[in-house]
DNA sequence: GCCAACGTTGGC
DNA sequence: GCCAACGTTGGC
């Protein structure tokens, strides 16, 4: 199984709603960037994501599961683009801020400090652990 | 709201 | 195929 880091800007579409749509889950449209689209489309059923709001709150805030592999996006007709439909499976109980992994040394080389602007990255199976531990909650 | 970083586009 | 121009993301 891996992991992954989905972004949001809570503003466009935050946790809260994520967490509204149960086990429907949420298409994870408008994704335009071409290795966030190939990380989408490396996912399996099951695999997990943490869900990080950007912008506003710059945290990690719960943890959502692939339940659909990569299809095409249905906000868009351009082929080249499709994407993962995600549910929220857990709060984390104690945010995780960037601030906080920029300054943790296990989480130096995570793709969240270290390629800011890439919306869908992947997470190692070591950062998921560090990061589960400073979320209070246990690596799933 | 600004701007740095970075990805994409298109002219040559 | 290079690279300048442009657009977007996201931290600050």
């Amino acid at each position: 199984m891996n992991h992954w880091l989905f972004k949001s800007e809570p503003d466009a579409w935050s946790w809260d709603q994520q967490v509204a749509n149960g086990v429907k889950g949420e298409e994870w449209t408008g994704v335009r960037n071409y290795q966030a689209r190939n990380n989408m489309r490396a996912m399996k059923v099951g695999d997990l994501g943490f869900f990080y709001h950007s912008n506003i709150g710059k945290e990690i805030v719960g943890i959502v599961e692939v339940i659909r592999e990569s299809a095409p996006d249905s906000s868009t007709d351009d082929a080249r683009w499709d994407c993962v439909v995600i549910k929220a499976v857990r709060p984390v109980k104690k945010t995780v801020t960037l601030d906080a992994c920029k300054v943790e040394p296990g989480l130096a080389a995570m793709a969240l400090v270290t390629n800011t602007r890439l919306s869908v990255q992947p997470v190692t199976a070591e950062e998921w652990r560090i990061v589960c531990n400073m979320a209070g909650i246990d690596p799933i």
